[in-house]
DNA sequence: GCTCTGCTGTGAATCGTTTCAAAATCTACG
DNA sequence: CGTAGATTTTGAAACGATTCACAGCAGAGC
């Protein structure tokens, strides 16, 4: 049943070194006897065994990425960018979901140290990288995506959420908003953690202005209808004139809340909006949202190259990319 | 560096083969040997190493789904299913994403097949099925997803996408509607003719309804907008007042450029517009849009059932569900 | 004719696990 | 105390590919 070197080579005529130089090293094969072990594996339906290949090298050649949500467009995108640059490597990239779940990450995370893979790209659900430093210390290269590994000795790749928190209430302050509303959770989640304290510290450099967290237990559309269902009476009384939603999705709720209420409420003259995240339903929504750009393609690829710059004694590095502000109809007239 | 269970087994006092029995068949170890084993196991912080294990073994506890475009929330969905009944019987599940690219589906068809996973679960590009024969030649068991496998004898599981289409028409001709549009492309994507075939039929039974089929090169969001953007004037003239959009994706992009023209159309009472897929947004869209809904974490759990049942000579099964509709603003005022 | 060099090809050892027949140990009972 | 039977444990073989020291060989140079 199962089709081996040894078949090959016995079909061939030739060693089963041969045959594995063939596949690896064909410089170091005569054309004619490359022709015919070539001629051999066609006719068996040869496929090498990777188990085997693996075992024997110590190493898998591929990467694994968990991510958070790969419900939200923003890590599709990031892993998009990952396997790309895998792919040039002739890397395959496994994706895995941790569903903001730390038991579900743990899980993921045990079977990627099973197949000894190249390296593991990983945006941590919580605090505590015990396990990743575990990884490591088995040898498996780490790199931390969405996050910045701080003290630790972990690479890491990510965006300032700080700024990006800024970004946002910065426009709305500049746009005329005194009163902003920053919408997002939990806050155990580091990225929306960041984005609030963003936007609160350039809240509290205008003595006039206000910043009031609205909290989630999760970041979806259906938090975000139930979140702008509560903000219309606040808009409607002045209390409330400025939205950061601390992802799109969450954006997206509430602006279909907003305009769906008994009385709508007028995007951007009663209330401007910024999301996060830039995802293509943000452009696509009635009134376009304005929105909190972060390089997700690019996150993924340099992930990679962290990886595979990754060896003995290299010293880990911290890219830290710089969000920016696509401003739409949410917010100017 | 590498901790294999000769180490474990020397720190424990033990064999090999019995760490490899704590590990697969504690009930023959006897309870004092387990604690021992474990004990050097926690200390050694011994991973076991899966490609020697599969080696041994043969086949690798894991299936593989490669799906059209994970991108698509129906696709997650589908994906999120099939690992859930995956995960019961201890197996994981490897997502792969073929992007409507045939190349890219066979080279994601040749890493699986190097790894040999226990099955594959696949939503094929094209109608050239060859390559999948071969895998089930060398012994991997293949399941088509969301695509029917007709007389070719590989077991699938499928919605009945003639009968989703025909739903949709039906819907929009028993709420008045005479001229449809039906948006969706490019054809030679099997569910999308499908779709069209059935909502064709329908309308071929009323003497006086007409349907125009609208091609797209992508099922996207920008795509719909594009050609929300050409059927404004056709609404306007009265050429068309039903849509059938081929998915939620060219839905919510059809709505937004109709609601967004000089002169909006209004919803539901001049156009009315069914999706398909039912995905979160679909709901959520400014006029939540009535669609067709497919079962699809359904799909995923049972395309991994009949992986799990396919076995030495037994019959392949069809597994066909049907599609519902879910009617919202967007058809009925 | 002989050695040296460079090119090809060989095949045994190796990776870490599981398996399984056989050995060792224990238990119960006459 | 001896032994049949049950329970545990052992250790070598096997899985399939890669590696690498070495062998064979042809041609060059002397």
């Amino acid at each position: 049943m199962a089709v081996s070197v040894k078949e090959v080579a016995a079909l061939a005529g030739v060693s089963v070194g041969t045959v594995s130089n063939v596949l690896n090293r064909p410089e170091h094969v005569k054309p004619d006897t490359i022709r015919r072990v070539q001629d051999a594996i066609d006719e068996l339906g040869y496929v090498p065994n990777s188990a085997a290949r693996q075992l024997r090298e110590g190493r898998s050649r591929s990467l694994a990425l968990v991510v958070l949500d790969v419900a939200n467009p923003f890590f599709t995108d990031v892993a998009r960018g990952a396997e790309a640059r895998a792919a040039e490597d002739g890397l395959t990239l496994f994706l895995a979901n941790s569903d903001d779940s730390t038991d579900r990450e743990a899980l993921h995370l045990d079977v990627f140290a099973q197949q000894r893979v190249g390296g593991v790209l990983v945006s941590p659900v919580g605090e505590d990288l015990s396990r990743l430093e575990t990884m490591r210390g088995h040898g498996i290269p780490v790199v931390l995506v969405d996050r910045e590994a701080g003290e630790s000795a972990f690479s890491s790749v990510s965006v300032d959420d700080k700024a990006g928190g800024a970004l946002a209430a910065r426009h709305l302050l500049e746009t005329g908003r005194r009163h902003l509303a920053f919408v997002g959770g939990p806050l155990r989640i580091r990225q929306v953690a960041d984005r609030f304290e963003g936007a609160s510290s350039v809240v509290a450099g205008e003595p006039d202005a206000t910043l009031r967290l609205f909290g989630t237990d999760e970041m979806t559309l259906n938090e975000g209808r139930r979140v702008g269902e509560a903000l219309v009476p606040l808009i409607k009384d002045g209390r409330v004139d400025g939205i950061v939603a601390a992802n799109d999705l969450l954006a997206i709720g509430i602006q279909r809340a907003l305009l769906f209420a008994d009385e709508p409420v007028r995007m951007p003259e009663d209330v401007g909006l910024v999301g996060y995240d830039d995802i293509a339903f943000a452009a696509s929504a009635v009134v376009p949202i304005s929105s909190v750009r972060q390089p997700s393609a690019l996150i993924g690829s340099t992930a990679v190259e962290l990886i595979l710059e990754a060896g003995d004694g290299v010293a880990p590095r911290q890219v830290v990319f710089e969000p920016d502000l696509v401003v739409r109809a949410s917010t100017v007239g």
